[in-house]
DNA sequence: TGTACATCAGTGAACGCGCGTTCACTGATGTAC
DNA sequence: TGTACATCAGTGAACGCGCGTTCACTGATGTAC
């Protein structure tokens, strides 16, 4: 009875070992079928389970037969794409991170002048909270729950937006003739202070999330400012 | 069964020796008894479940079975306490923040030229996060995870943190003949990023936690250097 | 072209598990007299 | 003081549930010839 049921866990952490361990969406759809078609592919499962978080539901505490369930598919039918729900999880969340990136390149690359910089990419990540896509709910909501690889996917994700962002500093700092005390830095400060904001607005009604966005527009101009009069202090 | 039996005495005799005092009283050990007195109280409840609490355990991944067993006591012996889990977590909360407070309230009295201030108060952040006592982990694990009233109750103690940073900020920028844009904004771009920044920290190895100090006090300055020299373009 | 065969996505039934919760109970403690 | 009684923290057994996972299977699709 005692054996069973250390044989039972152990299975279980070293599939969720495995699970941290395979990367994308990609290996399974790419392989070669030799047989039968899937009638249900890996991105509808990622479908129904997006159309499944909501307010009060991470990644992290949807089951592998809830999934199955919206998919419209047998429990057991699952693994036949996906190792187990951590492994969903992480293509979510990468397909998340992804995704939010491009809509905030978009955003940027409109955008030229510094304030309407930091303007403009506040109001597209409120907008993001509301989005039916949810791609930024489940940025904010699965940094800190679930397995140690769920961190790890949405750090690495904040670690891509911090990367952009910097990139987008110097560049606009060059175009205004200004210089920024440690870019990297305060793309970082940034970038952790406005998922933080956004964490709180996530469940706010809109009135409220209009008072958040303003707020954090000042705290970003004030990294900003700081930043610039610490380069100058230095010179 | 006899696992069971095992696991009883275990915890038993491990909650004893755990037992300590605990700020929180609730309000059913306040009430006046007429029968027989509690064995075992709201707080070694309390205690059993942030024993529970580790890095990969948060407060709303703990069932009420396991804190039961890690207190010794029969499953449904729980009710006599909590109503159920969500009661005891938002008790566990609460308290968390409440000793944090105090411990963070202490530090900056402790210190009062302002650059020592902020250096401080993070050393005290950081070494929170190694802390047996697990407080700092509870309020960052909880905040974007489980039921609404738990993300209440930790908002309610950052809000907290907010209010008496502020009184600090000001209460220093007197003392340094300065002056910042908005105090309460400041409060809480910090507060909110020092949290974010320490969410981060948490399951890093300690060189790591170190860099991701610095980086912090770096980061905190830049927030109030940017609010000083905001003020002053406001005058 | 038709036929035989291989592949494998999806299935239904079953499993053992830990869970929250309920019930009627026990018996130690405190109280009234 | 002793005795009868009330209170109620803690209990053991039981419940129904949803879960992850397994198994042997079915049958549609694609391929070889």
């Amino acid at each position: 009875m005692y054996t069973d049921q250390v044989l039972y866990f152990r299975c279980k952490t070293v599939t969720g070992t495995l699970a941290q361990e395979s990367i994308l969406l990609g290996a399974k759809n790419e392989r070669i079928h030799a047989g039968r078609k899937a009638v249900i592919s890996r991105e509808e499962l990622i479908d129904a389970a997006r159309s499944l978080i909501g307010p009060n539901r991470s990644v992290s505490t949807l089951s592998l037969r809830e999934v199955a369930r919206a998919a419209g598919i047998a429990p057991n039918s699952f693994y036949r794409h996906f190792r187990d729900m951590d492994e969903l999880a992480i293509a979510l969340i990468d397909l998340a991170g992804t995704s939010l990136r491009q809509i905030f390149s978009e955003a940027r690359q409109r955008a030229t002048a510094e304030r309407s910089v930091v303007r403009t990419s506040l109001e597209v990540f409120m907008e993001q909270l509301n989005a039916d896509e949810r791609f930024l709910d489940i940025l904010l909501r699965e940094g800190k729950v679930g397995s140690e690889a769920f961190n790890l996917a949405v750090e690495r994700q904040l670690l891509f937006f911090e990367a952009e962002l910097k990139n987008d500093l110097l560049r606009l700092e060059a175009l205004n003739g200004k210089k920024l005390f440690d870019a990297e830095l305060v793309a970082r400060a940034i970038t952790r202070l406005v998922f933080a904001m956004g964490a709180v607005a996530v469940n706010l009604p809109s009135a409220e999330q209009s008072k958040l966005l303003e707020q954090t527009v000042v705290m970003v101009h004030m990294i900003i400012a700081g930043a610039r009069s610490m380069a100058l202090d230095k010179t």
